[in-house]
DNA sequence: CAGATTTCCTATTGGTTTGATATGAATGAT
DNA sequence: ATCATTCATATCAAACCAATAGGAAATCTG
């Protein structure tokens, strides 16, 4: 029911990594993203390795190192994500099974159901699309 | 993402009492609903508290006392159930408007509507019909 | 009226989660 | 070598969750 903002920020974080990717191929500090968007750089940090444990970003150490993004924004859905951060919340465990139980259980599976049609279907792709779209026209040429 | 037990708990509870209430109008004891379900009593009772608070059931104090269902099931929707346990969760509060963060915010504002959008359109007495539906036949004459 | 019973109300507790910080090791560029 | 950066854990305070406790208020029965 109500997302976390540690999946706010991993997703500011992509965000951030998609946009950039577009332009140069150089990584990109975390230090530097916390700041232009006003992150927690020390979370930042614990996220990103997270997004690195999935395989969608890579991580270069060092000087000059960063972040890169490695997977098209086309191809990586906010389901991905969400599932990611949010826990498996599969718990089907529950041995107890009333009729009750069973129907309510049911009637939040059609829910959780409901919200991963949008999810899946909404890629990082999309959602930098739409930011650039809120973006005004002026501050398109700002890269 | 996370629905509560409490929430869970408010449902078996009007299920209950809409259950209860097709057969008898008299009140039901919240002492006897958590031993047949098998739910916390104390805590049971503080729902049940929610539960008349938004008017949704109503409460006879006293020997003999218990709760009614004061609401006709098909027009509870489960969707008043889990907005008035899950919070509000509506914090438009956010004055930072980045259009990266709107692009989020507009992302999760358009799963929240495909969950309502199932729940809004669910009543209570959907939820018992499918669990009449899920009870083998021979029990339909217990009552 | 007296007593029993049930809802009503508030406080408190133990445990988990969340958001965030701290410390330092591993690694790579120059 | 040096420095900057990722990587990895540990820790902390605050909030939240599930549940319990104790009693006040009301209402039925006798």
């Amino acid at each position: 029911m109500k997302v976390t903002t540690k999946t706010i920020y991993a997703l500011q974080l992509l965000l951030a990594l998609a946009d950039r990717g577009r332009v140069s191929r150089a990584p990109i500090q975390l230090r530097e993203i916390a700041e232009t968007y006003n992150l927690p750089f020390k979370f930042l940090e614990q996220i990103a390795i997270a997004l690195k444990g999935a395989g969608w970003i890579h991580g270069q150490r060092g000087k000059e190192g960063g972040y890169v993004l490695s997977v098209p924004p086309r191809q990586l859905t906010l389901g991905d994500v969400l599932r990611l951060l949010e826990g498996d919340s599969s718990s089907k465990s529950n041995s107890h099974h009333s009729p009750q139980e069973d129907a309510i259980d049911a009637f939040l599976e059609r829910c959780k159901a409901a919200m991963d049609d949008v999810s899946e279907h909404t890629t990082l792709a999309d959602l930098l699309d739409d930011a650039a779209r809120r973006r005004p026209a002026d501050l398109e040429y700002q890269i």
